[in-house]
DNA sequence: AATGCGTGGCG
DNA sequence: TCGCCAAGCAT
């Protein structure tokens, strides 16, 4: 038996095991002309769809990760512009890539993006390689990504399923799993391997991801103006509010601190480095103290652990001036914030500290709440 | 498998 | 306001 054949056995295992009626093959060809003729008319005109890069396509799938296309598409162009080969992008300084990813979120994304640069130089002669296998290996890359490089610069059939593709072919079969869940995801390959074209597998993915943000949307669905209604057992069988099934997630935790705006005579603030792994690693902040509940602490507590945890001595206003909240994925953090003027210089600052002038913040990468502390610290300046 | 990991837009 | 979302991956 050729593996081929094998792996066909195996899907359509998959496939039985749910309930999932495949079409037939000359219903497969038809899908496949009309989906991809609708795209030849309706696809996007997007800098990373401009050539067969598998450069710029992979720096492209990384940053549209939970990312929108909106958001992307300015990052997208400095990036390529700072960064504009594999080389380059292995070569350069951490903190730099850092700041050209400065507010897109999830930022171990462009790590993971340069330890993947690195294993290409070393491993595949600077060259992506064109093995999904090996593709997979890469630092970063997943199932998704590998898929959508596999398909879109090599032409490979490769399945690439994320958000769109599940929801989108839940509705076209009424697949009853649950897209939430981490094992669902091989249900949608096995569907999508059977359906994919095999001459324009890079154009059938991108047709799916592009149906799915214009018209088979999470919220506000019409299936009637779809291009492929007629495929659509949901719409056919007026089921399609049901699908895709999809639990909660689970809503932020709160944690609350004290943040501190700390100002020397030379007009610097005390800014902060995050530990290297972990919630926004290597990013810069002001200092922030954790409190167990919302109450706080009075300021002669705050000076105190001020003086433990970062040596040094300050006048400290009497009560916080603004309050700033920031929803991560899984956080909701509260900040109280003061500000307070050094008194005494300290001889020895902690490692990951530094005093930095207002006009060099931008030599800093700030995450969200960092920005949100000091707008608010300019608000009430300008209130005074 | 479940959790950690950002941000901005929308109803 | 808040919950839900948007082209996932590492552990």
């Amino acid at each position: 038996m050729t593996k081929k054949r094998e792996q066909q056995n195996e899907t359509r295992a998959l496939l039985d095991q749910h309930g999932i009626q495949m079409w037939s093959e000359e219903k497969i060809e038809r899908f496949r002309a009309t989906l991809l003729s609708w795209y030849d008319i309706e696809k996007r005109t997007l800098p990373w769809r401009i050539s067969n890069d598998p450069y710029r396509i992979w720096v492209s799938e990384i940053m549209l990760q939970q990312t929108r296309v909106d958001t992307v598409i300015p990052y997208y162009l400095n990036f390529m512009e700072q960064f504009p080969t594999i080389k380059d992008l292995s070569q350069a300084h951490e903190d730099k890539l850092l700041k050209a990813w400065e507010g897109l979120g999830y930022y171990s994304r462009v790590r993971n993006m340069q330890k993947a640069a690195k294993q290409i130089m070393t491993d595949y002669e600077g060259e992506m390689p064109r093995d999904p296998k090996e593709i997979i290996k890469l630092s970063g890359i997943g199932p998704y990504t590998a898929g959508a490089i596999a398909s879109m610069a090599f032409d490979l059939p490769e399945p690439a399923v994320d958000g769109n593709v599940m929801r989108v072919v839940s509705r076209l079969f009424e697949i009853e799993v649950d897209i939430a869940k981490p094992a669902s995801r091989k249900i949608f390959e096995a569907v999508m391997r059977e359906i994919i074209d095999p001459y324009k597998p890079g154009d059938f993915n991108q047709a799916f991801m592009d149906l799915g943000s214009s018209i088979c949307t999470p919220k506000n669905y019409h299936p009637e103006l779809s291009p492929i209604k007629e495929f659509n057992a949901s719409y056919i069988n007026e089921t399609w509010a049901n699908y895709p099934v999809k639990s909660k997630k689970k809503k932020a935790v709160p944690v609350y601190y004290d943040g501190f705006l700390i100002e020397n005579e030379h007009g610097e603030f005390l800014l902060e480095k995050r530990p290297k792994e972990g919630l926004l690693a290597n990013m810069w902040i002001f200092p922030l103290l954790e409190e167990q509940e919302k109450e706080r602490e009075n300021t002669i507590k705050l000076q105190k652990k001020l003086k433990e945890d970062y040596s040094i001595e300050i006048r400290l206003m009497e009560k916080s001036f603004s309050e700033v909240t920031h929803i991560f994925s899984h956080l909701k953090w509260t900040i109280a914030v003061y500000y307070g003027k050094l008194s005494c210089v300290e001889k020895v600052l902690p490692e990951k500290c530094q005093w930095v002038h207002p006009d060099n913040f931008n030599e800093y990468t700030f995450p969200g709440p960092q920005t949100k502390l000091w707008q608010s610290y300019l608000a009430y300046q300008n209130m005074q």
